[in-house]
DNA sequence: TTGTGTGAAATTATAGATAATTTCTTTATT
DNA sequence: AATAAAGAAATTATCTATAATTTCACACAA
């Protein structure tokens, strides 16, 4: 970790995306910056600027005068994410595929076995960034690298909403699919791939804290 | 202009973003916070924040305890910008279509017409981006236009910058054939032809500062 | 009950002051 | 002349203090 090299108001906005992304911050409740600088031991100062960077993830909204609160979503938002997420991977894949070398798909499918492979969560969800990042980023794009990126976050937040705790292993075929076919070179097929499976929501009835029942939605892919 | 509403950081980084889209600062130039203090009649620390929120946008780049400066651009970033609004702006007119109404088309109709008589850079791309914005906001998705709306920016940016003075008038075909596909109801026509339009990456011969004369590159969609 | 003031407490936003780092300039050295 | 070292000036990052605004709790009236 390289934190002792960012500045204060970075490692601050990192901890509390962390958080955020993990749902240890509840949707639309207040972030307050004299109780972060506290946390911290540090002044207000460097917690506004984290605060604005957290707003430009999507992971926070401001209100003028009004302070900061978690940015809360819904199905629609989830929609939307995925549907960014496609047309963005896509193209993002397009460019990438000829600087595809054999190790890096190596290391993808490495990343696929291992979301196989977890037990939790977590481990599925880095697991499976990690697969997206190996095959996007030869495409040296960093604006687009980086608006996945944060798109990514999004997604991993409705994630670990709907599946809090509880996670059934199971087999990426796309992913699979998607690295078949980049190494036959078949770029068009793996990218039509691409696009489908990062818009495929999952659906997962979660108790409320009313204790009711309501389906969550999450982006699996 | 509801400025009296904003806090102090986002008037003065609205301001910036305008110096910096239109040319006025030059790329690589420092931003200096207590300059820019100065100049505003404020502290530093809502010019800090103002930075970040640039930073965000793409229009300046923050290197810790070394300060900031407005961001430079080269072809491989208009291309990458170029790219992005193809596909982001297809997927947002395809959600924006159903919810398109005669009167918006109307009023898309005019801004393209307000285009075609512009005569010069600034004008033409007000009217540019006021016909973008009609046809995609139906969508509905915030997300979607906000990033949107950055590439916009940037393409602004990019284009200020070849077409510092000169503007020669021209019919934007691209516009009456979207328009005329979306009032047929035939989406995808216009989806496709959006896309094609965006990444038109038009050339122009400009002289540098050190009196050569070399190309630049702008998007002119 | 429901709604509406009112004042205290909490919180945000900004200013002014300080410490730490970088950049620039000048001077010495090969 | 070119390069390196050293010190001064400028600049960033942070902290402490203050002003302005909002939120909350509670009382009172409809």
């Amino acid at each position: 970790m390289a934190s002792t090299e960012d500045t204060i108001a970075v490692r601050i906005s990192k901890e509390l995306a962390d958080r955020i992304i993990s749902g240890a911050i509840e949707p639309g409740s207040r972030l307050r910056q004299d109780h972060v600088a506290e946390e911290f031991n540090t002044s207000h100062v460097p917690v506004r600027e984290a605060f604005r960077r957290l707003e430009a993830q999507g992971l926070a909204i401001s209100e003028p005068r009004r302070g900061v609160r978690v940015a809360s979503f819904d199905l629609g938002e989830v929609r939307e994410v995925a549907e960014m997420r496609a047309a963005l991977e896509v193209l993002a894949l397009r460019h990438a595929a000829p600087h595809l070398t054999a190790s890096i798909l190596d290391q993808a499918d490495e990343a696929t076995k291992a979301g196989d492979k977890s037990r939790d969560v977590r481990s599925w969800e880095e697991a499976n960034r990690t697969f997206h990042r190996l095959i996007l980023a030869p495409c040296n794009m960093p604006r687009l690298l980086s608006t996945i990126d944060d798109l990514h976050a999004a997604s991993a937040r409705f994630l670990f909403a709907a599946w809090r705790s509880e996670w059934e292993t199971r087999t990426d075929q796309d992913h699979r699919a998607i690295l078949s076919a980049l190494r036959q070179g078949n770029t068009e097929s793996a990218a039509t791939t691409l696009g489908r499976h990062v818009q495929w929501i999952g659906q997962k009835p979660v108790k409320t804290a009313s204790g009711r029942t309501r389906d969550a939605f999450a982006i699996v892919g």
